[in-house]
This record gives structure tokens, sequence and C-alpha cells, in this order.
RNA sequence: GCCCACGUAGCUCAGACGGUAGAGCACGUUCUUGGUAAGGACGUGGUCACGGGUUCAAUUCCCGUCGUGGGCUCCA
């Protein structure tokens, strides 16, 4: 058992990093120096920007420090000591001030370093191990993560309870960035982008536009299934339609300016929801036509702040998989109930945590008055409340209450997928009504749902999530044929249109590379089913099939492959029913 | 948007006190016709991101813009 939590000891180590930055800048000023993840970090505010040199310095001071076992010592001290002790140190003394009172101000010392800090620490610096502390990355982060705060520089490190086991660390991370879905993108000719074209601009390439088609389809399919109708909205419309949402006071920042058409300003879409509502406004609706579930694959255009551009999964046009639930109050519940058993399969890893909280929030406040939410439920007060609108906008919610499903990609980073947000807002502002079975007009509840979220993002994490290596159906490319002499081509075209009648995507290799370096470029590929023929398979009609497993299943008539193969489409297992079959 | 770094062929990267550049892979031609992860030869390909400035001369130095990477803030 070690003989500290590595919180503790990562804690620790950022004291001792703070304290080495101080002895290169005694005039360095202090921010906070928390222990995180797989690490630590510690915000500085710094005469000069740091270098990587400067790193290796301060790993090389923390090292004397660890050496030298320098023993960490507590100290409680009043509030007067404390604002003597910091007096050159404002952000500890704001730091100070903002501590309750009855709480009792500790201070952590070793060596010549003083901090504000409630520990626990490691008795002495020697409880650390120098070589199994790394100093990352220096970046830029707001004091208290306050953009109109000052910018500080902050050190990045990760420590861990031996060299091995940082060593296992790093290597772990270079592991997965080799998931990441920028280079996979690139390699597996899936997408690109254009810098000369616009940032944050996406090109679907044919291989991606195969898996994009598939993902579509199915989302299609299960949506007729679900109960849902498909539409389709323009991508611009006209300032009142933006007006009448409030995107154009409060989303205003996120959309593009307005082109003049014959005098008239019109706007870029950066939601579908709007269009949606025309649809429900273009004709009396009755209880009876409700619920109405409405789908749109709706492409939005949304700027986005130039730091914030990540490969797929922050871009500036997107398509959501985005559907509007129009429906009376009773009916709100199942709705969601609903929505949270939607059969995505894609999508809907982990939907089921997310329990009850918006359906309660929403039967407590009956739709008018929403009481505040928790965790991700974002507060919603009454329709047409200007302070609250604007809470939502910057929350992130539109109007109401909502579910948010978040995915790690590649690099441990969280991104949003899933939305369930509820909208009592726009019925409002756009005067939605049904006539009730009392004849008497109501105002509908309104739910805005995306299940993958936006289609970019979702492809970027499902290149991440199998590592470019696509289950069977949603392969790009299936088979790819390997032809070993030009003498084996034609059976090679027979094969290949044989096995695209049946369905699958398969593509000859016909290039004059030797059979060895066809089936390395599959591999590179990730192409599920390498099929070689040569001189025995030409005329028993046959083909070797290699999975990109590296196993190699021998010989087999062409008929048998393509039953194996469609039997594994179906099962959605692409090597184990081989395996069984083998 | 903010902080830091970066931007040389499609990709990964060399390179030069400031005197307009090179490799491997990819691509093309060609020889080779090969049994499960790279056969050989030859060749095409670059306004050294873009725009200014300094200079006899800038890809190299300075400034700006655009873009990229890592963070922060913000978001699907």
């Amino acid at each position: 058992m070690p003989k500290y939590e590595l919180e503790t000891m990562r804690h620790s180590a950022s004291h001792v990093m703070a304290e080495a930055v101080m002895r290169l800048f005694p005039d360095a000023k202090l921010g906070i120096g928390p222990a995180i993840e797989d690490g630590f970090y510690y915000d500085f505010d710094l005469p000069r920007s740091l270098t990587e040199d400067d790193l290796e310095k301060i790993l090389e001071l923390m090292k004397e420090s660890i050496k030298a076992k320098v023993p960490f010592e507590r100290e409680e001290i009043s509030r007067q000591e404390a604002e003597r002790l910091f007096a050159d140190q404002p952000y500890k003394l704001e730091l100070l001030r903002d501590l309750p009172e009855d709480v009792p101000i500790s201070i952590y010392r070793h060596g010549s370093f003083v901090d504000l800090c409630r520990g626990p620490h490691v008795e002495n610096t020697g409880d650390l191990r120098w070589d199994s502390i790394a100093l990352q990355s220096i970046a830029g982060a707001y004091w208290r993560g306050d953009e109109k705060r000052p910018m500080l520089q902050r050190i990045y490190g990760t420590l861990w309870h031996s060299k091995q086991e940082l060593r296992d660390y790093l290597a772990r991370l270079e592991e997965l960035a080799k998931r990441d879905h920028r280079w996979l993108g690139r390699d597996l000719d899936l997408f690109s982008l254009h810098e000369e074209a616009g940032a944050g601009l996406v090109y679907w390439h044919p291989k991606g536009g195969r898996v994009r088609t598939i993902i579509e389809d199915y989302w299609r399919k299960r949506h007729v299934e679900g109960g849902y109708d498909i539409v389709y909205s323009p991508h611009i419309g006209r300032s009142w339609l933006w007006e009448t949402s409030g995107h154009l006071d409060f989303y205003h920042d996120s959309m593009y300016a307005p082109m003049d058409i014959d005098g008239q300003d019109y706007y870029l879409k950066p939601m579908n929801c709007p269009f949606h509502i025309m649809i429900y406004r273009s004709r009396t609706r009755s209880y009876r036509d409700l619920p109405l579930r409405w789908a749109e694959l709706g492409t939005v255009y949304r700027y986005e702040r130039s730091g914030v551009l990540h490969g797929l999964l922050r871009v500036r046009g997107f398509t959501q998989d985005d559907a509007h639930i129009i429906c009376t109050p009773e009916q709100i519940e199942d709705e969601i109930l609903g929505v949270l058993r939607f059969p995505g399969h894609v999508a809907s890893h982990g939907l089921c945590r997310c329990g009850r909280l918006p359906v309660d929030a929403a039967r407590k406040g009956g739709g008018r008055a929403l009481p505040v939410g928790s965790g991700d439920a974002v507060t919603a007060t009454r329709p047409g409340d200007r302070r609250a609108d604007m809470r939502w906008m910057r929350g992130g919610a539109f109007y109401g209450p909502k579910i948010d499903l978040k995915i790690r990609d590649a690099l441990g980073r969280e991104w949003q997928m899933t939305t369930i947000q509820f909208d009592f807002n726009e019925p409002e502002r756009f005067d939605m009504v049904y006539v009730g079975d009392d004849g008497q007009e109501h105002r509908p509840y309104m739910v805005h749902r995306a299940l993958l979220g936006s289609i970019e993002r979702f492809f970027g994490l499902l290149i991440e999530h199998y590592g470019g290596a696509f289950p069977v159906w949603m392969a790009p490319v299936q088979a790819v044929i390997i032809p070993i002499t030009d003498r084996h081509v034609a059976f090679g075209r027979e094969v290949e249109s044989k096995l695209r009648a049946a369905g699958l995507r398969a593509e000859l290799d016909a290039s004059n590379d030797r059979m060895n370096a066809k089936i390395r470029a599959a591999q590179l590929n990730k192409v599920p089913y390498m099929l070689v023929i040569g001189d025995r398979e030409v005329e028993d009609g046959a083909v070797s099939v290699r999975l990109r497993s590296g196993e190699d299943l021998g010989a087999m008539p062409v008929e048998a492959f393509l039953s194996g193969a469609k039997a594994i489409d179906d099962a959605r297992d692409n090597q184990r029913l081989w395996k069984a079959e083998a």
C-alpha cells in the first residue's frame, strides 16, 4: 500500500513546483494549485512568459527540494496574520477574503515557501519521487475562470507512485492520441477541413459519406419506427423569425451577419426550432393531433470563437439530428420517458442514467414557473423574463431544464452529445396553441431533443471510439479483393460485382503492387475483410479470407464468404462469427 | 475572444551568417507477376500560409492577418 493517496502527493507536488517558480521569479504572484484528475497544476502571474526551458529548470529545482526532504508544516493563524503574511499576494488575499468567517485559516510551509491551503500534504518533500513527476505543459488560464480577470500562466504536471507508473501513463496518453479522429480522418480519407475555404467547415469525403449515410439511414429508420415524422426546413430565414424566437436578442453573438435580400435581412439558421414551429402554425391544431414528433437532420451554422474550433468536435457548420415534440401537459412525462427509452442504439449509451429530474421539475413547475434544477438542469423562471432568458442562453439551455449527455474523446475531454430540453418559451413567443376538448385554446409543451447531437461531432467520436476500425456494418469499405497477379484481376472483378450485388461494399485493388503491399494498405485502412485470389482461387471459384485481426481463414467459395459476411453484418459483430464458423 | 507555441511538396520532417530549397512516404511511368503488413528503377510535385515593413536582396529578421496545436472561457 502506498503511504499517501495520489491526490495528496499531487497537491504537495504543486506546492513544491510553486516553491521552485518562486525561486526563479521572486516576484511571482500565486494563483491556485490543486490536484486534478491525473496530476496537478499551479497558476502564476509572472513578469514574462514561461518557456519549455523554464519547465526543465523548475523540475530541477523541484528535484533538489525533494532530495532535501523538507518537512511540510501546517499552522492555523488568524485572519489578520494571514492578511499580513500574504500582503504581497493579491490573489491569495482575494481568496482569503472570500473564505467564510467561521472557517479556520490554515497555511502550509515547507522551507521558505508558504501557501494558504487546507491541506492535507505529505510529511516531507522526500515522500515524493522526483522521477515519477513530469511537467507537461504551460497554458493560459483566467484567474478564477473569468475571462474579464487577468490571464495567469498555468503549469500542468503529473505525478505517480513510481517511475514505471509515470511511464505507463505517458505511454497510455500516446496510445490514446493515436485514436485522434483528426489524424485518422485524414489517413482513412474520411473528411477534411480547409483553411483557405473557411475554418470549422467540414468536407465529407466519399468514405466518410458512406459512414454518414449508414448513420443517417439508421437514424431515419429508428425515428419512423419510434413514431416520428421527418420534416425539412430552409437554411435561412427572415429576421422576423429570429426576432420572434428571441435568438436575435440572446443568441446574436453566435449568429452570422444578415444577408440583404430585396431589402430584408435574412439569417443563416443557428437552430431548427423556429422552422418547426412555423410548420405547427400552418394550420389549427387539435389536442387530437398531439403529440407531434418532428425530426430533421438540420444543418445549422453558428459562429464559434476561433480558439475553440477542434476537428469535427467543434465546428461552425454542423448537422443536428434535431427533433421537436409538441404535446399537451398531460403527455409530457410519457414523451420524455419515450425519449429516454428511445431505441437509439448508436447514441443511447448511458441515456438511462439521466433520471427523472426534468419530468419532476416540469410537473412541480406546472410548466409556467419552474423550480431551480440541480446538476445540468438549467434554471428557468417565467417565459418572457428577460434575465432568465439570458441566463438560460448563457447556460447553454434555450428555454428550460435540460438533460445533457457527454462523451469523452481520445484526449479525455468531454463533449456534449445528447441533449433533451424543455421549452416553455417559444410556444409563448410564437403563440402556439391547440384546441382542447373543452373547445378552448391551450398552450402546448415543447421538447427539443438531439440524440446524436451533431452528426459531425458524433462521427468524430465514433472514429475515436473504434480507433478507425469501424464494425463491418459501418465500415466504408467492407472487403478489399486482392488479386495476386494481373491474370487474377478478371476473376477479381467478377467477385467484386457479386459482392456488390449482394449489398457489400467491396473494392478491387488492381494496382500493380505486390500482394504484401496490398494487404498492408488494406490493413492500414482497417478494412475488415481482405479477399486474396490467385491461381487456386480462380480455379475453385473461391476467395482466401484474411481478417484485419491478422487471422487467416483460408479459402472458401465466394458464396460461403457472402453468406458468412451477410450473417456477420446482421449480427453486427464481425470477428466472432467468423471464428465460430472457422 | 484570451495566453503560449507553431505554419517548408498531399503527409511526416530536414535545411540555409538573409543570396528563391531537400529526404522518406504518397502520386505517375516502367520493369517485375509475386501466396498474407512496404520488390526495383526513373520521374512529376514547393510564390517555403497570406499581406505589409527593413534590406542591394526576405522562405529566413520585424509587424499584421489567416490557420493549426495545447490550455482558458464558451458550446452540439
